[in-house]
DNA sequence: CGCTTGTATTCCTTGACGCGCATATAACGC
DNA sequence: GCGTTATATGCGCGTCAAGGAATACAAGCG
């Protein structure tokens, strides 16, 4: 499993903060500080965790390094919930429908974990 | 921001694991014990902190403890991502524009100011 | 050239986490 | 009741990651 590091690179509450303010637009390192509230060194080796992850890139511009979200990460993480969807969509199955058509795998029918 | 203990379960790649093996059907521990290798005690704590994160419940049978999974943290998960999804989509429709020009950062040679 | 701004890296300390061991608790069979 | 099976918990130890202070590196500006 190769997506050891995305995992562990989200489960800071921190990174998941700093992940969610690039969500909104590219920042660089000094808007991050002052948004997160860390201290700058802080900062920089959550995004260097980022960055080894593969959920940020970095852009330089003048002194400043503009960090921005880098997308394909996510489709992993997708990939990674897409099993789960399907027992979730079981489970849920009388609340209707939700917002996320993902043509991907041939939808699993009506399997029945029959009990040992 | 509630999800904290969902991040911290999923992080550790044995309870990864463990999430996947309930993903096929509800397990025993020993039945967890055998197919991760590791012990009892080890797998008994993990399945602890995934049932305090809300990730698995447990049905008595017996001496025999059977976990399966929940699939309401499954939806957080999915909500959470959510958004990411949406800029994933952005960036496949402006694929080559200018997001895509900057490969990465160039690595410049090391140069001093050298005068001669 | 210094000087200032912006960011990355190093050292160190502390706290949390995981594992192995032994033991405690609970439910079944006799 | 007793013993056995099945699971949970407490303890000690090693390891790893996060945070802070100081510092190093890089780029613009005077």
């Amino acid at each position: 499993m190769s997506d050891a590091p995305l995992w562990t690179a989200l489960a800071d509450p921190h990174r998941r903060a700093i992940v969610a303010l690039l969500l909104e637009r590219p920042r660089s390192v000094g808007e991050i500080v002052e948004a997160c509230g860390l201290s700058q060194p802080s900062t920089s080796k959550h995004l260097k965790v980022l960055r080894e992850a593969g959920l940020v890139r970095v852009r330089q511009d003048a002194q400043r390094r503009v960090y921005a979200l880098d997308p394909a990460p996510i489709a992993t993480l997708d990939a990674w919930l897409a099993p789960y969807r399907a027992l979730w969509n079981k489970s849920l199955d009388t609340l209707g429908r939700r917002l996320d058509e993902t043509p991907d795998a041939p939808e699993p029918p009506h399997r029945r974990t029959d009990p040992p």
